[in-house]
DNA sequence: AACAGAGCGGAACGATCCGTTCCACTGTTA
DNA sequence: TAACAGTGGAACGGATCGTTCCGCTCTGTT
């Protein structure tokens, strides 16, 4: 509980509890199925559907703003990531704290539920600049295979994201294996450029348009 | 059009063309959907509700059929792949196999939404015992790096159905794209045993559970 | 002590969706 | 021409879900 939430009292104090308890709720619930009932998050928050309602004025609402927790969180990840002196130790730290706080469901899987707003156009394109950096430094660290493109990091993303198991820290764990194999496989500088065309920016984008 | 059906004429022709055309539908509708509604499938073979209900029972009939058949494509293709001489080609034949015919969303995917026949539960059993012999040639052939086991590619094939385009030729390059990186991962004997307990036995069985 | 109102739980409502049934219609076969 | 297999699609009934609404409780103020 936060300083803040104490200093409160009673009412207000359960007022506040519940903010952080709804959104907590919101993201274990969308997590696991996307297009999950509102009841169910108030459910699992163990509070009322009006306590919802009270903060959100509609699904839609809570949907834009879980995703645009996500996008900063995954931009907090990029920055951290930074720091790391190493080029390529800086990039397996990013896409492993990514895959991690299980970001990629949080945004894209949620893509098309709302109509995004520019400030998270504005985040989105952050994230990708960042992304894009940390990308060119696991480059010029020379451990990264040719033909390999920032774009991948997407859809390697994806895939992680796809190891899904009721127990959450076993999904990670699991997760962090096939990342690292996948992580193996974009190191064997000797095995030449992987197959196939590789992905286009923007190749991507479809998902965000409205279903 | 099978020499069957042309023999027959008038309406048996058609009836006998829209078996299969229904059973075509279903499989691309419930690929990219598997919750989609069953007259989206009516829709997609383009013939009328009726026709679909005349040859299955009802919604639970036609999602077991076609996980039938996802179980017995499976099968075809480790008994091709087994043909292979080389023990490691043998093995990366049969995963690319499972991976182009899209069989992991065609069973997995599907599981939960109806009650399974004992005799799947045989295709099943046969199904892991023939990619337990790939998997056990593939480590033979001395190519594979330490501490992988044959549960693995359960979740391989499954991260592998997550990469999912609006477009099918582009979804099956860039499934080949990262399937090959994972390959390319699980080869690097030098790197070690990937991180992580490995997958059990047994611990993707829960999807079989009716939801 | 009385009161105003913030915050809340959950029933109720209305819209939508979806599986299934039903019936009229059309060719085919005998 | 009569019987009928095969079909299209409207119609029905149940379930689901987003949202609203009402009555209650607790809190801070007068």
């Amino acid at each position: 509980m936060t300083t803040e939430a104490a200093a409160l009292s009673g009412r207000r104090r359960q007022a506040a509890r519940n903010d952080t308890a709804i959104l907590e709720a919101a993201r274990d619930v969308f997590l696991a199925d996307p297009k999950a009932p509102i009841s169910a998050v108030a459910e699992r928050a163990g509070v009322g559907i009006s306590a919802l309602y009270r903060r959100y004025a509609n699904k839609e609402d809570l949907l834009r703003q879980l995703c645009r927790d996500g996008l900063r969180r995954y931009l907090a990840e990029a920055e951290q990531a930074e720091q790391e002196a190493d080029d390529w130790a800086a990039f397996t730290t990013f896409v492993t704290g990514v895959v991690d706080a299980d970001v990629h469901s949080l945004t894209v899987r949620l893509a098309g539920t709302f109509t995004p707003t520019p400030e998270m156009g504005e985040d989105a394109a952050r994230a990708v600049a960042a992304a894009t950096r940390l990308f060119d430094r696991a480059q010029t660290s020379g451990r990264l295979r040719p033909g390999v493109v920032v774009q991948d990091i997407d859809l390697i993303l994806e895939a992680c994201a796809a190891i899904r198991l009721p127990d959450v820290a076993r999904t990670r764990e699991l997760r962090r294996r096939y990342l690292a194999v996948m992580l193996d496989g974009l190191a064997t500088v000797e095995a030449g450029a992987p197959p196939g065309p590789a992905p286009e920016p923007g190749e991507l984008n479809w998902r965000w348009q409205r279903r």
